[in-house]
DNA sequence: CCTTTTGTCGATCAAATTAGTAGTGTTTAA
DNA sequence: TTAAACACTACTAATTTGATCGACAAAAGG
């Protein structure tokens, strides 16, 4: 499951990436637009900034913006800061494996093998999706259909 | 994430699929064999009888067996009821659909959109694995590649 | 310098979920 | 009738989640 936290961080993300390069949004203003408790999304905006997703500008009209452009910035990057490893079960996942305490074999565990195929699937699709590609509501899906 | 109760049912029913037809399984077997704690495991092995994938004996030399053909059981049908749906987030599920309390146009909602697809890859992947494919290691895979 | 606005950061908290454990009952075969 | 097995209910400890609060730090403007 996707947490609250990491559904917030994107729309987030999504909020910023509609600015124009260089014009900062202040978190009250997110908030309010996305619909987030403010207190908490300056938490979440934090980490993305500490991740160096985002940065911010403090005191008057200060603000955040994305750190980077919109289309290098993937929805795989923000969720994993937010709630780690994409894979369902930690023995199947690439950036945070960690053995099963109760596995007997590894090698043959069917369990692993096809989490592992999960994670394969999922990754593709979100790491394969950028902030910019949430932008335009057809955007990704034409991406794919011309192969990129 | 899969739940712990999910990974020892699909281990569980995994186990019982070695039997042949009409021979039972005992809890404390199948606990010792997978290394998952007895008394948690029948909570499970009841649930899954609740819900028809296997049938069970009371009384001495009692036991579970799979109710099904194991090739008629899928890791989706195990972890849907074990951990509910499989979409990352509510309002991408078909199986168990919620709104978000927060989202102000669901249709234009790109995490929707991209957990959807997310969603779809892995049931595609869930719902066409059966216990019966985890039994040979390389059964899924074979038939994969005959575009079965 | 002072005030206002905004991000930073640590502490705290309530509710839900997870991963079990314990114990009692009920059925069945020998 | 007894021992072995599943069935069922209840409980609990630890963790995670989804926040909230308040003090602090910095930046801009008068």
């Amino acid at each position: 499951m996707l947490s609250q936290k990491a559904k917030y961080a994107l729309k987030a993300m999504i909020a910023l990436a509609t600015q124009e390069e260089g014009n900062l949004l202040q978190a009250a203003d997110i908030a309010e637009r996305q619909n987030v408790p403010r207190k908490f999304l300056e938490l979440i905006l934090l980490d993305l900034r500490k991740h160096g997703l985002v940065r911010s500008q403090r005191g008057k009209f200060g603000g955040y913006a994305l750190a980077k452009p919109a289309d290098a910035i993937t929805f795989g990057q923000i969720i994993r800061i937010m709630d780690g490893p994409l894979a369902p079960i930690p023995c199947a996942s690439l950036t945070g494996y960690r053995r099963c305490a109760d596995c007997r074999d590894e090698k043959s565990c069917a369990v692993r093998r096809t989490m592992r195929e999960v994670r394969d699937a999922a990754a593709a699709i979100l790491d394969g999706t950028t902030i910019a590609d949430a932008l335009g509501a057809g955007a990704h899906e034409a991406r794919a259909a011309i192969g990129a």
